[in-house]
DNA sequence: AGTGCGGCCTGTCCGC
DNA sequence: TGCGGACAGGCCGCAC
């Protein structure tokens, strides 16, 4: 499932082929996504020329003058650059054509995913508006995390991986955090220190770039906007390692449900 | 206000 | 080997 450095790794191999481009056409094989596909969408977009690909959390914001399209890859949704011509598989639902002769094709087979538009400051959009910082940024900074869970009894995993407290930390790089960290995934996020809170922060950045440099990971059907496969998996030290040894003190990893997901975490290194 | 859970989907895996 | 069922998983939206 793309998280947040497969959605950098994304948007860096589509974006020149984008941009300054002008889309000739529109196709929607299938509106049903997370939310329907609008149906204005061909006619927004027909015609505009693309002139920015940024990302904001797990969204990516491809901007043309007349607006802004919106798109989240939820968990198996991942974007490719193929020419206009090649045959669309059966779960490439949004394509949008370009001058280039190349399109841009969303293949999402659990459709968890969104495709939407808006006319206005994306970022002020009902689901961009909330979001928490970017956490490669230094607006999250050391205090951060500290500041901002005081009084909190959720689980620390739960909470890192809210979009509202911070964005682009999903279920597998969360675990991956709190194990560089030290923190026990259950930990009852008001009561780690200013100390410790820093020292998660620092993981979160650290877990990120590194997987970003790498390429973001493969979990099942994640490609790179070019097609072939990532690499990251086997670089994960605690995530779907449960039984296996601890790389720092040889315990078994530990496997427990928190928040509904899945967490890993080694019951002697964390705390 | 903070917290937790239901629901959307389909490919994959497991047990029979 | 084939089949059915459980499960994973991001994240909004709702209930408490």
């Amino acid at each position: 499932m793309p998280e947040l450095p497969e959605i950098e790794t994304t948007l860096r191999g589509i974006e020149p082929h984008l941009l300054d481009q002008t889309i000739t056409k529109v196709i929607v094989r299938n509106r049903k996504l997370r939310w329907p596909v609008p149906s204005q969408l061909a006619s927004e977009l027909r015609q505009q020329t693309v002139r920015t690909v940024k990302r904001r959390g797990k969204y990516l914001l491809l901007s043309v003058d007349k607006g802004t399209l919106i798109l989240h890859l939820g968990m198996s949704g991942s974007l490719r650059i193929l020419p206009v011509d090649s045959a669309p598989q059966k779960h490439d639902h949004v394509e949008l054509q370009l001058a280039s002769g190349q399109c841009l094709r969303l293949r999402d087979p659990r459709r968890f995913g969104a495709v939407l538009w808006t006319r206005r400051d994306p970022l002020k959009h009902r689901l961009l508006a909330a979001l928490g910082p970017e956490p490669l940024l230094s607006e999250f900074d050391n205090d951060y995390l500290y500041t901002h869970s005081r009084g909190r009894k959720q689980a620390i995993k739960s909470f890192i991986m809210d979009s509202k407290i911070v964005v682009g930390v999903g279920n597998i790089y969360a675990s991956e955090a709190l194990f560089m960290a030290g923190i026990h995934p259950q930990r009852a996020a008001g009561r780690l220190s200013q100390k410790r809170c820093a020292q998660l922060t620092s993981a979160i950045k650290k877990v990120l770039a590194a997987a970003i440099r790498q390429g973001g990971t493969t979990l099942r059907d994640f490609t790179h906007s070019d097609g072939s496969a990532g690499y990251f998996k086997q670089q994960l030290k605690v995530y779907g390692r449960a039984g296996q040894a601890c790389p720092n003190c040889k315990q078994p990893i530990r496997q427990q449900t928190i928040g509904q997901r899945a967490s890993y975490y080694c019951p002697q290194c964390q705390t």
